[in-house]
RNA sequence: GUGGCCUUAGCUCAAUGGUAGAGCACUGGAUUGUGGCUCCAGCGGUUGCGGGUUCGACCCCCGUAGGCCACCCCA
């Protein structure tokens, strides 16, 4: 049993599946930069006021998952680890006065995030998020086309048909109309609610919307929508994300029952899930609205909108929808030789092929010949070379480990040889 | 934070309360400069950890840690 292992929540992401991930970070890094997003990168910490101000005092991220670090007697100050991105980046959105740059800020980051939760599959005390928010836009298209990049993010990472689940939450004018009747709603009906959700009636009654309780479901078909009580500008808001989603052809279903676990979120509001997959774990992303956050935190009035997305989740999607994860890199050439004194020779040839740019590996220990080429095959390299008396003559034997075939070439062709090798091979196998 | 199921070699899994095993993987040999197959051998375990019951515990009981499932909530 080993003495130490990775603390509860967290794992080690192994060559495999690291290299899952750097497929995503890129395609996240490339798409942000496509759209016109700038990479930043704030702290893994962050004091705890930050999260309770930006996410909001009473939410669950704050209440009971957010990792505080003790406090050390030199500062007295109490941080806490990230739990989502954006209370972070509008922080130093405030504290770089980018106020004064041509708005919206278009920012984007990825990297883990820290929740105290009980771990499960697909729920991690550490995990990744590709992120991006744009401050300074009131709307409605960049809410489109942060929408548009969510699903264009999918599709380029090769989630089959995720699904959008849209909705308006309002904003100060009229949400709190809203939640007053929504509060009325239940009450009426206080005997017919389950124990937990009689609680959560006078903390935060949005909660009790998208509950999943059968009674609650139930009572929730009859519930007061939302999305019938907009303000005159929300209402008007929200159809130009429609509006504009339409003409862009994004795809999206309504739901006046989505409600967002962070406080800061304004207007609109959206959630990403595998198709057809309601469970519990599955969220791909969500973001929305927060038009009230900048101010919240020190700055002047400002609106903003974002979204993050979970990198975990998306392999788990891949791997629920059975597309295959990327491929282990397979070597070039591997150098071998059955001289225990030709290291050097071996190490000099790899790393001229090397430097040409070319994958390659030289068997530095002292196994016999056939155990080097064993593990060339078995490592599906595709070219072995045999280092041997040859080399007085300035050659060595290039075995093409797939074909079977070998034949004489000199050092000095190598490279050009490997390189014509790769690029016809890449043909043949329609790359 | 609540309830439930699970935990044996690096991985996947066996083993009536009576000597802990197999397959895969890894290393070596068969094969002194020619590979993936085959054959042989080796390496690898305080049965998650700590107590208890018993002549004797992988097996039964209690606790604890971790994983998973459903809640809660979200990514």
């Amino acid at each position: 049993m080993p003495t130490f292992r990775a603390p509860r929540g967290t794992r080690d992401l192994l060559p495999l599946e690291r290299a899952a991930f750097i497929r995503l970070e890129r395609i996240g890094a490339e798409l942000a930069n496509r759209y016109g997003y700038r990479p930043i990168e704030t702290p893994l910490f962050e004091q705890v006021g930050v999260f309770e101000r930006g996410v909001g005092a009473v939410t669950d991220i704050v209440e009971k998952e957010l990792f505080r670090l003790a406090p050390r007697t030199e500062d007295g100050e109490t941080w806490a680890l990230r739990p989502e991105p954006t209370a972070g980046i509008v922080r130093a959105y405030v504290q770089h006065g980018m106020q004064t740059l041509p708005q919206p800020v278009k920012l984007t980051m990825t990297g883990p995030m820290f929740r105290y939760d009980r771990p499960q599959a697909g729920r991690y005390r550490e995990f990744w998020q590709f992120d991006i928010e744009a401050i300074g836009d009131p709307g409605p298209a960049i809410d489109a086309e942060v929408i548009e990049l969510a699903t264009r993010f999918y599709r380029e990472a090769g989630v089959v048909d995720p699904e959008i689940n849209l909705n308006s939450i309002g904003d100060a004018a009229c949400r709190p109309a809203y939640i007053a009747e929504l509060a009325e709603f239940y009450r009426g009906q206080i005997d017919r609610l389950p124990a937990l959700e009689r609680d959560r009636l006078e903390r935060s009654p949005l909660r009790l919307l998208d509950s999943k309780d059968a009674v609650m479901v139930e009572l929730n078909a009859t519930a007061p929508a939302i999305t019938d009580r907009l303000c005159d500008a929300c209402a008007e808001h929200f159809a130009g994300v429609r509006a504009h989603l339409d003409a862009l052809g994004v795809g999206y279903r309504l739901d006046p029952h989505l409600v967002r676990g962070l406080d800061y979120y304004t207007r609109t509001a959206f959630e990403i899930y595998p198709r057809g997959v309601a469970g519990q774990q599955s969220a791909l992303g969500g973001g929305g609205r927060y038009d009230g956050l900048v101010e919240l935190l020190g700055g002047k009035p400002t609106p903003g909108i974002g979204f993050g997305l979970g990198l975990d989740r998306i392999l788990l999607a891949l791997e629920a929808q059975g597309t295959p994860p990327v491929s282990e890199p397979g070597y070039a050439a591997v150098v071998v030789g059955a001289d225990p004194a030709g290291t050097a020779d071996r190490l000099k040839i790899a790393t001229m092929l090397r430097a040409a740019g070319l994958v390659a590996r030289a068997e530095l220990g002292q196994r016999k010949l056939g155990k080097q080429l064993e593990s060339a095959a078995k490592e599906r390299a595709h070219f072995a070379l045999i280092v041997g008396d040859e080399l007085r003559d300035g050659q060595v034997q290039l075995k093409d480990l797939e074909a079977g075939t070998q034949k004489l070439v000199a050092v000095d062709d190598l490279v050009r040889e490997l390189e014509r090798a790769q690029a016809s091979h890449h043909h043949g196998s329609g790359r």
